[in-house]
DNA sequence: CGAGTTGTGCGCATAAAGATAGAACAATAC
DNA sequence: GTATTGTTCTATCTTTATGCGCACAACTCG
């Protein structure tokens, strides 16, 4: 869990922490099942608030990606076949944009409107297993 | 160029714009080449400042999906091949996402992550043609 | 050219977000 | 039981975003 937070980035830090995190999980630097480190420890470490890291934690459980438990901590999610599966069509896509010099802002707002139209599951919002909560 | 906005809708006034017409250009209904209203025009027909509907359409050429040039106005750009072509593959990465229960703001996440990796194009920033400035 | 059009820049007021702090609390693990 | 750890609440402060009004500069067109 090596992270660095860098204050005059205009990136908020919670989210500057989320995506450390997120990308330890995605490229399996964090195991499935492995714990992350306190709120508290991190915070301390890194030099934020725990509020702060708590707020990156939050948005990576409503991401689906960890578990939060009062005593138990943040658990990286296992996710079988989830995130891993789309990791392939999302790199492809990428690839595609960027060879066609569409930059991260416009794919994001094309994707954002896609998810709009298309029918299917959350409609809004995001979801959450009662078992988080 | 049928557009109305929301003031009680959380999201901004000038991303509800942006939204409004990015999808009249993605899906056809505005043709390259042709014209958008003007600033003034669009904004009083809609009930908001001028600075506002200049904040979509300046998303929007940071997008590159619109031209913008003072005295004459925005102009949809028209990209042969460009956004229609990604099209395909973005719509079935949200069927994917969708059927996986994945909220749009983790995939937004994940793509945006993978757009941090990958290598490419545009490392940062936005691709502005020096004909737009 | 000259008038009309149209986006741009500057400044300002208010709202929202970000970050921090402290305290008390409720599950959980040992 | 005790220590741990996320949750909730209140509060304060700073920064950023949002939206607006006015004057300006570049462009178009007759």
């Amino acid at each position: 869990m090596l992270i660095r937070v860098d204050p005059s980035d205009p990136l908020p830090l919670h989210e500057q922490l989320a995506r450390g995190i997120r990308a330890s999980i995605i490229d399996g630097r964090l195991a499935g099942g492995e714990r992350l480190p306190a709120a508290r420890d991190l915070a301390a470490s890194v030099g934020v608030n725990m509020h702060t890291v708590l707020h990156a934690y939050r948005r990576l459980r409503d991401e689906g990606l960890i578990e939060l438990h009062r005593g138990r901590g943040a658990v990286v999610l296992v996710r079988l076949g989830g995130h891993g599966a789309l990791a392939g069509a999302i790199h492809d896509l990428v690839d595609e944009a960027k060879a066609r010099d569409i930059g991260e802002p416009a794919l994001l707002a094309l994707i954002s409107e896609a998810y709009r139209w298309a029918p299917g599951a959350p409609p809004t919002g995001v979801r959450r297993p009662p078992t988080t909560r």
